[in-house]
DNA sequence: TCCATATTTCAGGATTTATGGAAATATTGA
DNA sequence: TCAATATTTCCATAAATCCTGAAATATGGA
């Protein structure tokens, strides 16, 4: 069953516009960004937006949240781990030498404020 | 230019065939394997498997290697790199403790990998 | 209730992709 | 050179996917 998943999400992330709408929800993190606005900044139709949200959604990669009228999207950061999880299992014949600077360059380098409280992440609703 | 090979790599990873391919190779690590043995330890056939390890090539995610008769295949770390580099670039609004801990999860520590920590990857509800 | 806003769902035709069989190429050894 | 092994390429068909336009659903406010 995970297989499947894993199938799925790089399926979703196999498209330009929604790897452009996964990457930018990356981006802004934990503040999410409205269907509207998404399809305003990367400038796509909002029933094609809306269709390719639908398959990230089912993807695992994104969550989603009613606010009034609008719903917030967001990147799914476990969904993210799941996947990168399934595809380096047991990775590199039990020889991390290999995959650490792997890890190394994909760290998020940028820590402005390395010590401070963490903003809780929201826990997203469903709105099919 | 690197979102077209971002494509492309997922894209190869969207098939069944693929995904286990380049996840065997990923675990026997910088020992590879050859095309034949691919086909036996996978049960496919060979030009099925020849087309699927030319996409992985054309998308960066492996590298093979001539050796007499046989041709040997190794996961491309550097491709993969790439790729993990460009969907997380920029990541997490410059606050990267929300994304530490995904860097975290998919790390190759030297023991192996912890079986409570993996195999955990959620099941999406269906939102269509 | 009626209307405007925000987003999703539906139905279609065009493009892409996967697979299997058969043939072709490359290497090794007799 | 000839045969055997290892792998790839070619071709045709079947299946999956994408986008667009139109209609539908959900929420909020007058």
């Amino acid at each position: 069953m995970e297989k499947k998943n894993a199938l799925t999400a790089f399926a979703a992330l196999s498209q330009p516009t929604r790897l452009d709408v996964f990457r930018l929800l990356v981006q802004v993190g934990e503040a999410g960004m409205s269907a509207g606005e998404i399809a305003a900044a990367l400038d796509v139709r909002q029933n094609t937006l809306s269709a390719n949200l639908s398959v990230l959604l089912h993807a695992g990669l994104v969550r989603n949240l009613r606010e009034g009228r609008s719903i917030r999207y967001f990147a799914d950061t476990e969904g993210l781990r799941g996947l990168l999880g399934y595809l380096l299992r047991d990775c590199c014949g039990g020889r991390p030498e290999i995959c650490d600077p792997l890890i190394e360059d994909i760290a998020c380098h940028a820590r402005p404020t390395p010590l401070d409280k963490i903003g809780q992440y929201p826990t997203p609703e469903d709105h099919t």
